[in-house]
DNA sequence: GTCTATATTGTGATAGAC
DNA sequence: GTCTATCACAATATAGAC
């Protein structure tokens, strides 16, 4: 059986031919943007796999021909939302984390970021879970294409200037021996996974919505004292 | 259009019936475990939305009519290994953070509990917030089956059996102030979210599997006192 | 660029023989 | 209980008019 799929249309190159001869419906230039929002949000929720085109479709206001007339395929439009998602935040936190700022400067900055970030995109974290849980080869690509390095580099630096930075605080005596792989693991799970299990976490603590944002905030003025507690001798 | 759904055929109820008359291939006794098994691996991996009732027919030996036979639609199949899969951990760690032990041996208990545990279904975070993110509704059900009281309950009785002991500790002068909600928060992401992230964890920290197992060894050891650090006043 | 059909699978579910 | 068809429909994808 033939798979039909030779590298066929690509995505349009030019349409910004405004003329001003027709008015039927403002030609709406930022049709694909209104796609790519409306298909975020749907996928964000129901994830690659439980995602409908249609409902996409519907989302931003458009017929779902038109999905792929600018994206091709499902295939392609989930992973222009993927790319998209993981980009919020991952560069940033890795940047926070191999600068030269100090140790608790990384720690406030870092919590600072993760949470203000979250509150506004709640979902984010489950969607990624989720999407890495089902696909884990995924992962491997999207650090290199993030950070324009192979992952094992990406570690290297990362964890080297960590690595660092608490071996001299050790000796110093200002902080208790810690791989920097455990420090940044814990400083990322303390941060993310409240709105991973957000939905579990909120039947368990019976909160609601408005007493989870609450629980955010005191969180975010708890945390850093915790993480450098954490940390002393 | 009328949707054919009336409550048609239940789970078969007896089929223990073995006389010993029909030598074809042994009547497999086990068939609804497993298919139970096979289900509970293809969930696992591409969550609900992304299993294919095909693939977990073949990967119980068997024909996707039995599937049907036995769990009577994929609603019902998914249904089944989603409570099993979430009643693996929970229980467990609701009753040691409500029991009557002491909070550094909660601490060590749940710790070890969980580490043990996940380090042998390292997918269970994933597919479980995987499942929540997409049908956030579930939890609530999902908390009062587990426990069999209501959420606001759970809640309650866990959050009022820590702040009492933390309240103790506070005023003994052995630990800082901290709420229950965030205890609890606190020591669960520390746990679970390294299995949750996993994927994404592997790639940053260039981690293979090995790796990665020697990294969550590495945790368990370290794990305890980092908290109990943190707790200190 | 955008829409209305329509083609083409994929996939859950049922009927019925053994 | 288990299998071999087969159904019915949902969902992606394409053709072609405007």
């Amino acid at each position: 059986m033939i798979k039909s799929n030779g590298q066929a249309r690509k995505r349009p190159a030019a349409r910004v031919t405004v003329r001003p001869g027709r008015p039927k419906r403002p030609p709406a230039a930022d049709t694909e943007q209104r796609i790519l929002e409306a298909a975020h949000g749907v996928f964000m929720q129901r994830g690659t796999a439980g995602a409908r085109m249609q409902e996409i479709a519907a989302a931003a206001g458009v017929n779902s021909a038109l999905l792929h007339y600018y994206f091709r395929s499902k295939a392609r439009l989930s992973e222009a939302v993927f790319r998209r998602a993981a980009s919020q935040l991952l560069p940033a936190v890795i940047r926070i984390l191999a600068s030269d700022i100090d140790l608790t400067a990384k720690v406030h900055a870092v919590i600072d970021l993760e949470l203000t970030h979250l509150s506004q995109a709640p979902y984010l974290p489950g969607y990624l879970i989720s999407e890495l849980t089902h696909d884990p080869d995924r992962a491997r690509h999207l650090v290199t294409e993030l950070t324009g390095l192979v992952p094992e580099e990406v570690g290297r630096r990362v964890l080297g200037s960590l690595r660092a930075q608490i071996d001299a605080a050790v000796r110093a005596r200002r902080m208790s021996p810690l791989e920097p792989e455990q420090f940044v693991v814990n400083l990322l799970s303390l941060c993310i996974f409240p709105f991973a299990a957000r939905p579990m976490l909120m039947a368990l603590l019976g909160a609601d919505q408005p007493g989870f944002e609450r629980f955010i905030e005191h969180r975010r003025a708890d945390l850093p004292s915790f993480i450098l507690r954490a940390m002393r001798p």
